[in-house]
DNA sequence: CCAGAAACTTTGAACGATCTAATACTGCCG
DNA sequence: CGGCAGTATTAGATCGTTCAAAGTTTCTGG
């Protein structure tokens, strides 16, 4: 195996000192052009790659940036977080950071892994997904200035931290306004049990435009768990109804393709719209709600990188989702 | 914010040299029992963490794990990677290794990665995913001795890595026996183009299976990439022959989701199985063989240990996949 | 009670980078 | 031609840990 490069070696190489070196690698501009152009050919030349655990104990950066990963779930409601996962790599590689994987059980014992890889790994900064009402773990973060940016607004008003969010509002204000165009005046809401911040955001876009629409009384909703099955059964419920609706708006594909079974079963004719747009619904034919997955990732990094930098960035992203028309609505 | 804790400092909490602390550590019983203690103490304590980029330095380990995260594709297949990710990282957790994460285009581009993250990270190994014949990757990190594991055999006999495979053969075998059990005669195969070593090795199970049933001549089979659209043209033409196949087994579950679309709309009556147990072929009611993605993820990790530890593990491990048995079949 | 061995603990150097402070080199003006 | 800025470069200390070697205590047996 080839001598390890160190420092030492492209300034002996480059006929300088080990600081010229250095600045050449963090301030290229108070070294001379000659200099820094003999010192950067030795660098090429010997393969030399600043050891990043040294770089660390100097300057307390490590350039890396932790995100959970989730217990395989479903699978189906999995591949957002995992899109999500790998919009952040892409947009963290590019700019020169990487990405730590961790998993935990419980909102306890994440804040016990955070202590873990802050005390052991210097971590530059942590994305937090899924957030909830009152979260322990952006007050822990907080409360110890670690940097931290979250995939999902903090629904408490008291929080203030910099977050990058999709309106869910909009999106199910979207399907519905759709459903209102093509016709339908009957439109219910199959959503998950008040409380949550997601779903409770989700369930007021419909809600909206229903009443901007003065259909209040022809929206009716039902709440339930998330699963195919709870969705079967909330959809036949809504079907056994006396006028029962033309059209459904679903808080999650999962729900949607429960509904979508019931639906299928009576040979009815409903219109259904899920949300996430998941692989599933793209194979089904379901139309859905698709989170711009990607750029939330890439405004997350920029907004934890913009931390780092203590340059002030507008740390409240809202981005738009779009309506994937596919065969059920 | 609290100071920070090093080892100096639980050492003059606990009354003792560095150099016993980090005894205790890393090398517990040459401590005496009650000093051992007090030092336990000290560091429950003081919350101390050992600063994993100083002990780096020094010992050249980083108790870092690398793996590839492939930009999201279809979104089928792709969450095959992604629960392998998953079992990965928990298990690495467990043994107080980390994950990172990085992307690449193509194998040059892996292979400069490679170089970077070592000379940055001080890597410990890599767990590179999807070999293929005459792979560079391997070639490359065999050369410079740097530990790795592949999930996929080298399918040229020429390498000789650890590897941790699933059986594929014997899963589309145990699927096409199933299917013979069940009373089917003419089964068919659509498999990708001959070339790929796991497509080679899937299609193999069925061939054999049906050779020893003295089946041979009504067995069918198509070649084509991956994809629904394309499975669905392929089942078509299967089903267009003079005598079409009862049964059809494919190498995955995107074509198995096209070839199913293809019988529906023929109205025909065609069992189908798919390969991998995707969350999409769950919700489909697609009969499917599903790999013990969590077992093999850990066993790669053991592997990748062993090599580290010097342990002499057995290197090579082949496990067998499930059928999971759904509607279409 | 002491020598000698065994067990345990301490000290100083090293890993490879950056920071601070000191030194060498410019160019310009009087 | 000397001196003074201002810039470019160098030397030495430092981050927190482990390694190597030296030092100290404890135990055993004569």
């Amino acid at each position: 195996m080839a001598e390890k490069v160190t420092i030492s070696t492209v300034a002996r190489h480059a006929q300088v000192s080990r600081q010229t070196v250095s600045n050449v690698l963090n301030a290229p501009h108070i070294v001379r052009d000659e200099t820094r152009r003999r010192v950067e050919e030795a660098i090429a030349a010997l393969g030399y790659r600043a050891n990043q655990a040294a770089r660390q104990m100097r300057t307390g950066r490590s350039r890396l940036v932790a995100v959970r990963i989730e217990p395989t779930r479903d699978g189906i409601n999995g591949s957002v977080l995992d899109r999500f996962l790998h919009g952040l790599t892409e947009t963290a590689d590019a700019a020169g950071y990487r990405v730590l994987l961790y998993t935990a059980r419980d909102d306890g014992h994440e804040i016990d892994t955070y202590d873990d890889l802050l005390g052991a790994y210097d971590l530059d900064g942590f994305v937090l997904t899924g957030t909830d009402h009152g979260d322990p773990r952006t007050a822990w973060l907080a409360e110890r200035n670690v940097p931290f940016v979250t995939f999902g607004r903090p629904w408490d008003a008291a929080e203030a931290h910099p977050w990058v969010d999709v309106d869910g509002a909009a999106g199910t204000a979207q399907a519905t306004q759709r459903l209102l165009d093509t016709g339908h005046r009957r439109i219910g809401f199959i959503g998950w049990p008040a409380g949550s911040g997601v779903g409770d955001d989700r369930r007021s876009g419909w809600r909206t435009v229903m009443a901007a629409a003065g259909l209040a009384g022809a929206a009716p909703h039902r709440e339930t768990e998330d699963g195919i099955a709870h969705g079967e059964r909330e959809m036949r419920a809504l079907l056994a109804a006396d006028e029962p609706p033309t059209a459904v708006v679903c808080v999650s594909d999962s729900l949607a393709l429960g509904a979508l079974q019931a639906v299928r079963a009576v040979a009815a004719s409903v219109a259904v719209v899920g949300f996430d747009d998941t692989p599933v619904a793209a194979v089904v034919g379901l139309t859905s709600v698709s989170q711009p997955l990607a750029a939330a990732a890439a405004r997350c990094f920029e907004l934890l990188t913009g931390l780092l930098d203590g340059q002030p960035t507008d740390p409240h992203v809202l981005l738009s989702p779009t309506l994937v028309l596919r065969h059920t609505a």
